[in-house]
DNA sequence: TGATTCATGTCAGCATTCTGACATAGGTTG
DNA sequence: CAACCTATGTCAGAATGCTGACATGAATCA
């Protein structure tokens, strides 16, 4: 059967999966303790980086729909920790930047997710880790090619 | 702001994150056609290669909660792609197994699901893909160290 | 210039997954 | 044997993400 099939226990796709799941897991956990999600967390820490970036850039960079990232904006913007002007200064791009509160909330999760980072990190040389970079890459490449290719 | 941050763009988590998205994004793809998604076609893989699995068995193999594996058992049973034994043989446990019909739909969807892992290895070395397949394990390993240990 | 195409923000409805809780079976330990 | 602990299946409710759809602004093009 194993011929047959994908075979799970040797499948690059399969554990690929549960790499994810178990970074993802990692995360929520130190998330938790924050009041804060991994997909909050991502939100927060793409606005650190790139300060202005509208709902739709927000929602390619964390992986999600522009309407799913629209709902959390809208959140975080009622609990005060992001703000969107009332209008669009061109077109209808809303730039969102954090609040101070924003940040203050972000500096705690940056902390606790760098030491999930280190932690899955820990046991692989330099080498090692950009070797997995590039094969990353180069696997997010060759999937995108045959299709959309945004 | 970036050393202080995590820094996405050289971030492993989140290229691992980002490759995981492209992955399942590209098996929805292929798999929508053919009236499936990932989920449904993880659950019957995992039958498939492991007939009598349990419902908390298929949920740890397809990292879902048991309560979500649940509902999806109950609806590929109510549609025929697989059986669950009235009362356990032993203990709780149900024992589940795929039906002629999950049989073949499952074969469908396994060779577009294999045609995408194929994609996603082209442009990668046999060595390299045996150093990617440690370096996932070596994160997985790292990051399950410290917590639960299931 | 006018028409077309594309990207964006947003609303509504649906699907999926999760957390919380409970009862029960089996194994473990005193 | 009895008490405890763990794992399982399941129900209910909430959170989260998605698809479909629409109007609008910008860019492209004839």
């Amino acid at each position: 059967m194993n011929q047959d099939g994908v075979d799970l226990e040797t499948s690059l796709g399969y554990l690929l999966k549960e790499a994810s799941s178990a970074l993802r897991a990692a995360m929520e956990e130190v998330l938790r303790p924050l009041g804060m999600n991994v997909t909050r967390y991502s939100c927060l820490e793409l606005l650190a980086q790139r300060p202005g970036l509208s709902n739709s850039e927000l929602a390619r960079g964390a992986f999600v729909t522009r309407q799913s990232m629209n709902v959390l904006l809208q959140a975080l913007e009622r609990e005060g920790y992001v703000t969107r002007p009332a209008e669009a200064p061109v077109g209808k791009v809303l730039p969102t930047r954090l609040t101070p509160r924003g940040r203050r909330s972000l500096e705690k999760a940056t902390v606790a997710v760098r030491s999930v980072e280190v932690r899955m990190l820990a046991g692989m040389t330099e080498t090692e880790q950009s070797d997995a970079f590039r094969s990353l890459q180069s696997m997010i490449h060759s999937l995108r090619k045959g299709n959309d290719g945004a």
